[in-house]
DNA sequence: CATTAATACTTTGAACATCAAGCTATATAT
DNA sequence: ATATATAGCTTGATGTTCAAAGTATTAATG
């Protein structure tokens, strides 16, 4: 069985593959960085709150609502993220001085380890992901996801950040 | 700058970007799927809720261990969700007479109507999502992603099923 | 056949992530 | 000076999850 697909068709099991794939995908990355770190240095630490530090990020001080809005939580569940963060020493809270209402968020030396080896467990990811593909390949396969994000925008029009 | 792959080399923009999209995907696909379930006339259930729903599915009856390994959670957690979905009349439980320890899952009528909006759900974004593409291109992104499960197996062997 | 093992599921208690609503501190507008 | 707006914080409630202990049923064993 064919189904109709835009300009073309689509095998009705590749649809239906294509489909388990992506919807399994994300699960298995976040249960192998799970497994990551239950197996490293950083055992008081979750993903989630791996994925704070990620957005925190290295270069630049973002405030608590810029995160908040990156992570899609709202700022009171970052804050008490960021809370718990810097109790475990991942992260540190700078107060801006220009107006003291904005709190600008920084990692520590301990934060800026668990953002790097975040950065390349999705290197090699991608890399894998990408494995054996030439430029043209890539192209087409970013078409695909940004024709999904595309539906999905349609679908739910977001805010802008 | 390019990044070595596999055979060939990445651009580090697009594998950034890809990186992006790959971790984001998932979020927006939930993030839609609960916007739909506000606005319909099903807003008494969960996102995940319906995730049990769609692995209970329609045309078998199966165990609560079975549903739950496919679920990647516990039996225990499981039967706390099924205990919440028959309450909402979306499933029954159906004990074996042959094994009585057994206990089969089954959906009710509201939770085949459920079942069959997430499917089509399901049918419409992968449509999307491979709009434009021919069989060649489409064999193109299952591989990428089939070799993201690879590495991603690799990184953390599954149980098997 | 009675007892022990194993299996399938359920219950319970604790942890975490999350939000909404109300709160505090600071800055801006009138 | 006062009111309004903004940024972040606290609190209480809800949902998801697991581990561990408990119940019911079946299978294995002496």
């Amino acid at each position: 069985m064919r189904v109709k697909m835009g300009g073309g068709y689509m095998d009705y099991a590749t649809a239906k593959r294509i489909n388990q794939l992506l919807t399994t995908v994300y699960g298995d990355i976040v249960r192998v960085e799970e497994l990551a770190l239950r197996t490293s240095q950083f055992k008081d630490i979750s993903i989630k709150e791996v994925h704070a530090v990620d957005a925190i990020s290295m270069y630049e001080h973002k405030t608590t609502s810029q995160v908040a809005r990156e992570l899609r939580i709202t700022p009171g569940t970052l804050t008490t993220m960021v809370n718990h963060l810097v109790r475990k020493d991942y992260v540190q809270r700078i107060k801006s001085d220009d107006d003291r209402r904005f709190v600008r968020l920084g990692l520590t030396r301990r934060g800026r380890l668990v953002y790097r080896a975040h950065e390349s467990f999705h290197r090699k990811m991608v890399e894998s992901f990408a494995k054996d593909m030439d430029d043209e390949q890539l192209q087409i396969i970013e078409k695909a996801l940004l024709n999904l994000e595309a539906f999905l925008e349609f679908a739910s029009p977001t805010p802008d950040r």
